[in-house]
DNA sequence: GGATTTTATTTGGCATGCCAAATAAAATGT
DNA sequence: ACATTTTATTTGGCATGCCAAATAAAATCC
């Protein structure tokens, strides 16, 4: 098949923007492994093509870093996933909690026009279901601060934008207790010990624990 | 990737599925090839594979079967790709001369849930932009209406579909004379005498006889 | 019937992506 | 500084799908 050539390049494209968007530590083989649940030794041989494509520059020190073309392959690739997503929760009332794998998919469709007519069918969102922001053609990517609700004022209503995990799990847990993008969230009080926090969503009360307010991501 | 595994598959089945309705000549290694314009040594190996996981039957004097669990897959697989084109056109305002490409890389995306619901938000289609009717959930085709040569009205346009009879030398004739599946034919007129009919094929006149009109299926 | 052409099959090879296990290099602990 | 752990890399191997070229078998021609 000459569809669905180089399939995974844009999938270790979107994992090395995802890594160097958290900056939290360094983008070397080893977090990219992990990051895509890989072993090192497919992830390097992997990576030496994508420097062969000047897609990524390997650092003296080890470290990836998405070149130029590389960042714009990977945010093309992101806007795909997200007006697709768009489309599945819009156009055939998927949840949005569902639609990630599906996604998944239809991120490789090979069609630059496909995708921008489709980014005009849906009426050009600004952001995904999940509240992430959609890329523009170009690979332009208007960004949102976003606070993780860990580290919120007490007192203060956030906006839901987005979320720091796409584990199933979470997004089930977070669809049950009704936590979604767009939605508010007051800020009750904070329990010192555990750094758990107490909110309102839909004037209904509720517990959560530290691990799920550092992956919610809120805005003022 | 787990993903678009046994990707080539859904092709083959395809393929055999289109082969076997046109039924002008045995489906073998070689005419599979052909029409797959793969190597025979490609397809023979593929074939195998398709043999041991049940989708067709190899028999004696060397033809391809489709089994009912291929022809199963094949029909769901051309139903996908009739609904992504519906889209395609209905949606995303493509004509329906430029969506095949297309649909062949949407048709692999591997959800049945999604392809019932895309079939639900176009409307139930009966049939995609080139008139070929959609199968349903359950892979069964309700086929067009087939009508004898022998049967139609005159002035009218045809486009063929199949033949009902297989004997060599018939076929022999039918490519001496270039009239084969989706080739449109004017009926212009029929002697009463003899039953025989004046056609236009290709722009050139034909004459052709009872006996060989009774074998030619077509439809409106 | 023997020669030629066509069809069928085998063989070896290539590209993409993946892995496990072995080894080498670097970082970290004591 | 030495030992241990972590990271990086190499090696050999596997599965999917593809090809060209060689060979074998079958069909067709004369």
């Amino acid at each position: 098949m000459s569809h669905f050539a180089h399939l995974s390049e844009e999938n270790y494209l979107k994992a090395l923007f995802k890594l160097s968007s958290k900056q939290v530590k360094k983008v070397n083989n080893i977090a990219l492994a992990k990051e895509l649940d890989l072993n090192p030794a497919t992830v390097l041989e992997m990576v030496r093509k994508l420097s062969d494509r000047k897609m990524v520059q390997l650092m003296p020190d080890k470290t990836i870093h998405l070149t130029e073309k590389g960042r714009k392959k990977a945010l093309l690739t992101i806007r795909k996933h997200r007006l697709w997503e768009v489309f599945l929760v819009d156009k055939l009332n998927y949840q949005w909690s569902e639609v990630h794998e599906l996604a998944e998919q239809l991120e490789h469709i090979e069609s630059e026009d496909l995708v921008n007519r489709l980014d005009a069918f849906l009426g050009f969102p600004a952001s995904d279901p999940h509240g992430d922001p959609i890329p523009d053609k170009n690979g332009k990517l208007t960004q949102v601060q976003l606070i993780p609700l860990k580290e919120v004022e007490l007192g203060k209503t956030y906006i839901v934008q987005s979320f720091a995990e796409t584990a199933d799990s979470f997004l089930d847990y977070l669809s049950k207790v009704d936590i979604r993008p767009a939605i508010k969230i007051k800020i009750l009080d904070r329990n010192e010990y555990d750094q758990s926090l107490i909110v309102v969503i839909n004037k209904k009360q509720l517990h959560l624990s530290e691990k799920v307010a550092k992956n919610i991501l809120v805005k003022p």
